[in-house]
DNA sequence: GGCCGATTGTAATGGCCTATAACAATCACC
DNA sequence: GGTGATTGTTATAGGCCATTACAATCGGCC
């Protein structure tokens, strides 16, 4: 089994922390800040999740959408995830390396390619979906389930 | 008037979009996808309120605590960040740089430096706190008050 | 059938964010 | 006074993301 690209340190591991004696001043009124640090502290639950896999929350997404869209192109990947075609390309690139993916022709367009996973990307996607949810549930849970459903709801019409 | 080291494009400009056709599986029973297309839509306010002037959200944040915390140490500063020593010494250059702050050594301890605004980074944070907060408040209206201090509340929760 | 504008993938470039490791100067404490 | 911890610094590195420019292809229109 071919071994993936290096982990790196994807971000960091801790919550950003309230420091003792700092005046935070402004921050904690914005709600783009609080979705920071709320991001942060979530980004624990996806580390958990796909650790030692060299997975970055681009990656997995990318990874979802090739998996639930068999055949999609980079441009449309991209435009999926609100990022530039040439950067869709280096999350191709890299899925491809990693053997995770793989582009095949289109008959219906000669400029394009379509996105498959490979079944050994299948395989690590399925797993990587249930286990991220998983611990995305496990860390959300603090909230309750009715406050959990509420803030998903508020994020929803944030972002719409 | 020294000029401000030039803006760069900071981040998309646009939120994510929900493409149609594509099927985006799981991610958005993810609370931490859910987030980061949240902070990307609000992202669009605090663009709006330092268009031009070469602001990011790291940067904005660093200058709204030395603001708050006249004399605070580079290490103190990245820690409140959350981020490594290092990078909050990559902040406190640009600071200097622009003019907006400098460092003045400490009588209490010969190591650290101590990071204070200068008049003009003072007046700049001043301005620029009453419209991110502004712009901050108009993107999430949306929610209505209630709504949105419900938000600050669970994302208070989910970080903390 | 042929031209022209739009789209796709690609390549090159550059900036920001962030992390680690290693080092010298200084501090704190025993 | 010596030793371990802390501070700032420097070097290095990788990921994320945007822009620009280019060739190949597609689509539509004459």
């Amino acid at each position: 089994m071919k071994k993936l690209p290096s982990p790196h340190r994807p971000r960091s591991i801790a919550p950003i922390p309230y420091v003792e004696g700092v005046d935070y001043d402004v921050m904690d009124e914005l709600v783009g800040y609080s979705l920071r640090r709320a991001q942060v502290a979530m980004y624990l639950a996806f580390h958990e999740a796909t650790r030692g896999l060299g997975i970055t929350p681009p990656r997995f997404t990318a990874l979802v959408l090739v998996g639930a869209n068999p055949g999609i192109t980079q441009s449309l990947l991209g435009e999926a995830l609100g990022m530039a075609r040439s950067n869709a390309k280096t999350l191709a690139d890299w899925m491809e390396t990693a053997g995770l993916a793989e582009r095949r022709a289109r008959v219906d367009d000669g400029r394009a390619w379509g996105l498959h996973l490979t079944p050994r990307g299948a395989r690590l996607v399925e797993r990587m979906k249930k286990r991220v949810l998983a611990e995305d549930r496990r860390r959300s849970a603090r909230l309750g389930a009715a406050d959990r459903a509420k803030l998903l709801a508020l994020l929803r019409k944030l972002a719409g």
